[in-house]
DNA sequence: GTCTATAAGAGGATAGAC
DNA sequence: GTCTATCCTCTTATAGAC
């Protein structure tokens, strides 16, 4: 069973590997599942698994790499001209829906909260993730003062900082309580806006 | 090697024990650590673990029930009488002193992202630390709109979410980036306070 | 590529001696 | 209270057959 990777057919044992490790960072944590889990998802043996991922660490390098391509997918689709505040929704939005069904918070969210059991490779890979959300926010925020849209009372990379652990934190605290997100009272009570 | 709880002596091996247990809490989380740790750290076997802690479930709550006292004692060492935007300081100060060693992240904020794979017990104790602090922080910045000394863009009860989540977020992403806490950050952001 | 077999150790937990 | 001894399962990982 060879297939390196046609498009619309059925995912290939890699992309089924990766999708439901994904899942499992994302619910239980890098030390919350084992190869075992994951073979038991797809229907092969844990050795199938290494000949993919030799060693975890490959794993979840891997997991983070698609988990990022997917999100930056998501934050390309918001359109360049749209005001800030809109922007933020729209953001937000796109963070709640990482957690939508109840389980799961950010892939790297979970993996800071893990960070001191991994590898030097992660750390790297997960600060690079935080530092581009939050670059990014930081600008739409330069682009709501800028408008007017939007009231920010620190600097913006001070703003975009605790804007983006407040997300993080939020759907920590929603799956928690098994509530649904509530992301905008974050962007709300960052930037006073509704 | 009896002594149920005499107070200015060292401590006992169950005290020392509960410090550990929290210290891997915070630093590794549920999954992170095993009784092995535990037993090395303190000099005894696995079986003593047991004899006080019967499961690792009972460890962890005994765990939260020590680090939720501990913190209220810090709660209560903020007077009451001071205005709403030192209260806020002084919390900040005191949920950044936590993390001080730049290994640490706060013990719930940790089981909320373990939540999955821990029993219901555990999550019913996380959440009543949660709450207990989104209440407090609520009624604090309920009197500095009485005040006037503090700006809130949403409901009190929505802002304190927000402000708690923001701390939870901040102190990962400061140990993720082993870099100090920016508290103060969070603080400014969602109530616009220097 | 996927399997069987196996290693070598870590995991939580218990029984019973001291 | 603490230990030794033990259980049985899970864990990551490798070697080699198919």
């Amino acid at each position: 069973m060879n297939r390196t990777k046609t498009s619309p057919t059925t995912p290939t044992v890699k992309e089924q590997l990766l999708d439901h490790a994904q899942r499992f960072l994302m619910t239980r944590g890098y030390n919350g599942f084992s190869y075992r889990d994951l073979a038991e998802q797809v229907g092969v043996k844990t050795s199938s698994i290494h000949y993919y991922f030799p060693a975890k660490e490959d794993l979840v390098l891997e997991a983070i790499k698609a988990y990022d391509a997917l999100i930056k997918e998501g934050l390309a689709g918001i359109d360049e001209a749209l005001p800030a505040a809109q922007k933020l929704a729209l953001y937000a939005r796109g963070f709640g829906r990482i957690a939508a069904d109840g389980h799961r918070i950010c892939l790297c969210g979970m993996l800071a909260a893990d960070i001191e059991t991994l590898p030097e490779t992660v750390r790297v890979a997960v600060q690079r993730f935080f530092a581009y959300h939050e670059g990014w926010l930081a600008r739409v925020l330069v682009q709501g003062v800028t408008e007017g849209s939007l009231t920010v009372t620190s600097s913006p990379d001070a703003t975009a900082r605790a804007l983006f652990a407040g997300f993080q934190g939020s759907v920590m605290a929603s799956r928690l309580f098994q509530a649904p997100t509530r992301l905008e009272e974050v962007v709300a009570s960052v930037c006073g806006v509704a």
